[in-house]
DNA sequence: CAGAATCCAACCGGATACTG
DNA sequence: CAGTATCCGGTTGGATTCTG
């Protein structure tokens, strides 16, 4: 569309190619808290507290970073209740429960294709 | 399972948590480059240069890791034809095929939520 | 053409310490 | 309790050079 002189090949992935401009959602599904996360919100609210003992090996810093994420996307909404100690709750929101669908459904593919990606790799290693 | 005295809180994710053992096929799905390629490869066989001439962006040592780590997990056939010079032709194998398939069901996510997420962000953003 | 090997800068994320 | 701020070591990946 740039340039002429293009026989068949496919135009260079770009800025404005769909499956760029869908990167960060892409990066949210790889990204290794977030899916964590989203699983344990799937069973309802948790607290921070809660996430943070239910996710095992998290440090604050990321929890902290990957919960910011998920709420400025509108995945996650954040509930604070100001007592003392303060506290707060997490919950997934609707668009985050279709999206953690998703994912459920991705974890199924693995799920059923586990046994032929570890025989891929034996095989592949041996070599 | 591992200890008791818990009371109705989840146990901790661990290594033989599904979710944990599903780790790398999530990588792969979060990974820039392999779902770039596996996209290209859904439009039939390529060759090396041609991928590389398509992956806007894509360095010979990425692309070439790419290429390895989804052959490695019987994702995508690596066809060598011993020409002179050489002829590489890269194919999605069948598994390789349903994974794209719901690579392109997230993509399909994606795209049905591209304007929320947006607007979730700027008004994140506005605060 | 299709890679392998080396080098190095940037980013990521864990550990730690501090706060309202 | 629910964070924020800082430091810093390890990994990632781009650039470059070389090869069958």
């Amino acid at each position: 569309m740039t340039s002429a002189g293009h026989t068949d090949v496919r135009e260079p992935i770009s800025e404005d190619h769909p499956t760029c401009r869908l990167r960060d959602i892409l990066d949210r599904v790889g990204d290794k808290w977030s899916v964590l996360v989203m699983d344990l919100l799937g069973s309802g609210p948790k607290r921070y507290s809660e996430l943070q003992r239910s996710v095992d090996g998290i440090s604050q810093r990321m929890l902290t970073l990957t919960l910011r994420s998920l709420e400025r996307d509108g995945l996650v909404d954040r509930t604070v209740t100001p007592t003392s100690p303060p506290r707060v709750d997490y919950t997934l929101t609707e668009v985050g429960q279709t999206l953690s669908g998703q994912v459920r459904a991705l974890i199924q593919w693995a799920d059923d294709h586990r046994e032929y990606v570890a025989r891929s790799r034996l095989r592949y290693d041996a070599t």
